[in-house]
RNA sequence: GGGGAGAUUCCAGAGCGGCCAAAUGGGGCAGACUGUAAAUCUGUUGUCUUUCGACUUCGCAGGUUCGAAUCCUGCUCUCCCCA
């Protein structure tokens, strides 16, 4: 096993890509040098927040970095924060979160890792809570921690400096946290850690801590933030602007399409499998046909999460439903009691297609409902059913559900 | 410890005691258009109600008033300046 590390060279190509700073990029390669020689594989750290246990493709590319390097035979850890989530979130700003228990934690911590593994190598990773070392900190150990550190240098880093000058409020326990998560690659002896250009600042501090221990201090990797699919803000839940590893393949489909176009080499070369060398005629094709490259994009995507055949279909069933304007062949299916009489309005917010009745109103009046094809505007429309009925409703572009007698 | 400013609907941010469910922008949703769920344009955006209207909402709790997001009192939280 331990001989069959690649060239360093090599190594080095894969772990490059996509990549925006690697500090020190020397130092990585002597350590991948020494681990060839001795063959014992680095130790990869990922840190993850188990407060959101919904991953989105924002988070792949940094789990895809971290799959490289386990293809590249190196040992990967992912660090459950779970600690650092029960004290509370540090750039939650004002609001009050409600903390999570440790179950749910727990639960959360499973949830992320069972989508991390459609990324992951699962059975080579090693997962961590880091409970389990700061946990049993004491409050003295705290402090000789915080000495590691000046005021000065938690205002340089980013956030906390554009806070500080929007006079918002920062906590003190905030600044903890880039110590804590330092601590992390002490206690695991970390070789490179991974994070998003945010992460920068806290990477770095993991490093001098390190070296303050007197270990050998960890490479930081830092990796874009992926753009969402607005174009403008980078891939997040809260700006609704991102696609999910869970998501089904019609969404996955077309919310990869909707990315602005220049967004699309980008996407290939951090979210696709796509061969490096491919990545200049990639480009090209993005410039000279979008429309079919942003398809092979989308398709491509929906195949890594779904397989060939679910693409596919996805594939038609935008064509479909968006291009052509028709109706997909696969739609959920609603029961309604023959002979009863229904209006619309509330049918809609029951199905769950609007949250209120006056939402599911304003769909109507808007023209955004149809049913059978039909446009329905008559905010008092009323129909029944017969048995062996089948009625397609339609509500925005792109929910429909089949109505059954 | 002292002084000052502030807390408004998803976010930002207006708001004269009645015409405020609350300007404006962003976001969201819908329609048109489009290769696209992009861009652009239009409409819409508390809940219930076909309409009329009713109800809940402007940090929290009380109070003044025929009537309060707007006035008063207390509380909580945040920011700034001084020490």
């Amino acid at each position: 096993m331990s001989s069959t590390f690649l060239p360093v060279e090599e190594q080095l190509a894969v772990i490059r890509r996509g990549t925006v700073e690697i500090i020190p990029e020397e130092e990585l390669k002597s350590k991948l040098e020494k681990s060839r020689q001795s063959g014992k594989p680095l130790r990869i750290k990922l840190g993850c927040d188990p407060t959101r246990p919904d991953l989105h493709l924002g988070h792949s590319v940094i789990l895809r970095k971290l799959r490289q390097f386990q293809d590249l035979g190196h040992h990967a850890i992912l660090i459950i924060g779970d600690f650092t989530t029960l004290i509370g979130d540090p750039t939650g700003q004002n609001k009050t979160r409600p903390a999570l228990t440790p179950e749910e934690i727990k639960k959360n911590g499973e949830s992320y890792f069972k989508q991390a593994s459609k990324i992951l190598d699962a059975e080579k990773t090693e997962i961590v809570y880091n409970s389990e070392w700061l946990g049993t900190m004491g409050f003295a150990d705290v402090i000789k921690l915080a000495g590691h550190m000046t005021v000065a240098r938690m205002l340089e880093r980013d956030d906390f400096s554009k806070r500080y000058t929007n006079n918002e409020p920062i906590s003190l326990h905030e600044f903890l946290y880039p110590l804590a998560q330092g601590q992390d690659s002490v206690h695991l002896k970390s070789d490179v850690e991974l994070g998003g250009t945010d992460q920068k600042f806290n990477l770095l501090v993991g490093r001098q801590l390190q070296k303050d221990v007197g270990q050998a201090p960890q490479i930081c990797l830092m990796m874009p933030l992926l753009v969402g699919t607005d174009g403008t803000q980078k891939m997040s839940k809260s700006y609704d602007n991102y696609i999910g590893i869970d998501e089904n393949p019609n969404d996955m489909y077309g919310k990869s399409l909707s990315i602005p176009d220049d967004l699309i080499y980008t996407y290939f070369e951090l979210l696709t499998d796509v061969a490096t060398e491919e990545l200049p005629k990639l480009a090209e094709k993005a410039k000279q046909d979008p429309r079919n490259a942003k398809h092979d994009l989308a398709f491509t995507i929906t195949k890594m999460y779904h397989g060939e055949e679910a693409a596919n279909a996805a594939r038609e069933h935008f064509e479909k439903t968006i291009i052509n304007k028709g109706i997909p062949d696969d739609m959920p299916e609603h029961k309604l009691n023959v002979g009863e009489e229904y209006q619309l309005i509330p049918l809609i917010k029951d199905i769950g297609f609007a949250p209120s009745n006056g939402e599911a109103r304003r769909l109507v009046q808007q023209g955004g409902v149809s049913l059978n094809g039909e446009t329905i505007t008559d905010t008092n429309f009323m129909f029944s059913i017969h048995t062996g009925d089948e009625l397609v409703l339609k509500v925005g572009k792109r929910k429909f559900i089949k109505l059954i007698g």
